[in-house]
DNA sequence: ACAAAAGTGTTCCCTATACACCCATGG
DNA sequence: CCATGGGTGTATAGGGAACACTTTTGT
């Protein structure tokens, strides 16, 4: 330690997953107002002020450029090839969250950024700069995540159908769920109160019990971790 | 993005776990051998170069600060609170590895470190800067990771006893395990090769069985990921 | 009455866990 | 012959996985 140090600038990124009952797993991007990457699209994020946490940045980034705020991302690696960025040396610190994608249809493009969309996992446009790659990665995470993980908390409303989260589980996993199997399995886990509610009627079918998150016993199991093999 | 570019700087930080099978698990630490914690003890690590991937960085860093030269190392997490570092702002990406501690007996101090030493893990210096928090976050992670993917093959001799790899496993989770239960799991995977060979004796007992790791399968285990329940 | 969606129970198998005695060697 | 460490098998319980029919509603 000691010699030279050389300039090397910091970013962080946000990977932002928004969930929504019909439409899946969606991020949101921003297009680009500036070179490099002008008109593309790309994981909004920017500088790490000097006196600001790597956290504080994100949430920062994330208000300015989408207008959207965030309680809480988890960091997800950290990205520093030498010529991942075409003007200088930069390497970046990605952090990921999950949201409620209907909480935020008010996007507004700010600073940095022309656009903010969501776009489904399944349909996502050419990204700039090494984003593919932190988008993967995040992808990659949260698909492990939900495996030793509850969650839903935060992305369902307060009141759900027991398919409304099956759907969720789904979406995440990449793949059909047996439906006894899995409320067999949440039941035991007692993460869900019973509800003397039913669902009106979408179209034809039986009307479907509602639920709550037990918030407690949740987060009990977010601490502890789950194994949720199904 | 655009603004200011504030001047943070980037260093990197290694965490070295090795293995010994009657030491247990230890970790390399350096005496600083300059200001900031001059003579505390804390990780390798310095200064990102501006034309180095951040893993060259560490691996850089290592040889020069401990003379040790590590293949792999894996990123840990990125630590940047504002004040982590008293000089200015700095933050450090962490990497960890796992090495066989019997090969690395000579350690010479070197650039910035006025010494070099295994610490075992259980009887731990005091640490300069945040390392503490840094080196707890890498053995929660090694513990995590042992349960999901098989560890050894880089940490025993070619040929090993069963009792060692029991050892091995033990010395990670902290906990005791069941002799017969762990050797009936471990034959199952196909992990172990057995020879035709017996432990030349060290003190009374039965000779044991000598083993080898089976590269492939250890590797497609890997790949895969284990259920490590034991 | 039919289509659509929700609710429910059983069987099987596999694996984790608990547990105790015999065997080969050195001293 | 005894202390030390190595090697082995069995019984039980719990959870994951596969699987099909009934109920309620809308049309």
């Amino acid at each position: 330690m000691g010699k030279k140090q050389p300039s090397i600038s910091v970013t962080v990124d946000a990977i932002v997953f928004g969930y929504e009952k019909n439409e899946g797993v969606s991020v949101l991007l921003i297009k680009r107002k500036y070179e490099p990457f002008k008109d593309s699209w790309a994981l909004p994020g920017g500088f790490v002020q000097e006196e600001e946490s790597l956290e504080t940045a994100v949430k920062r980034e994330l208000q300015e450029e989408t207008g959207i705020k965030v309680n809480y991302l988890e960091q997800l690696y950290t990205f520093g090839a030498p010529q991942r960025d075409p003007r200088q040396r930069i390497i970046s610190v990605a952090y990921w969250a999950l949201v409620k994608t209907s909480l935020f249809v008010e996007l507004k493009a700010d600073t940095d950024a022309s656009q903010v969309q969501w776009f489904n996992i399944e349909k996502l446009p050419k990204l700039g700069f090494d984003h593919k790659l932190i988008l993967d990665k995040a992808i990659q995470r949260i698909r492990a995540k939900v495996r030793y993980e509850p969650v839903g908390f935060e992305l369902l409303d307060k009141k759900f159908s027991f398919a409304d989260l099956e759907k969720l589980y789904m979406s995440f996993l990449g793949r059909d769920i047996d439906r006894r199997n899995f409320r067999k399995k949440m039941m035991g886990l007692k993460m869900l109160d019973e509800l003397d509610e039913w669902s009106k009627s979408e179209g034809a079918g039986r009307p479907s019990k509602m639920f709550r998150f037990n918030k407690a016993r949740y987060e009990q199991l977010q601490k502890e971790g789950i194994l949720f093999e199904i």
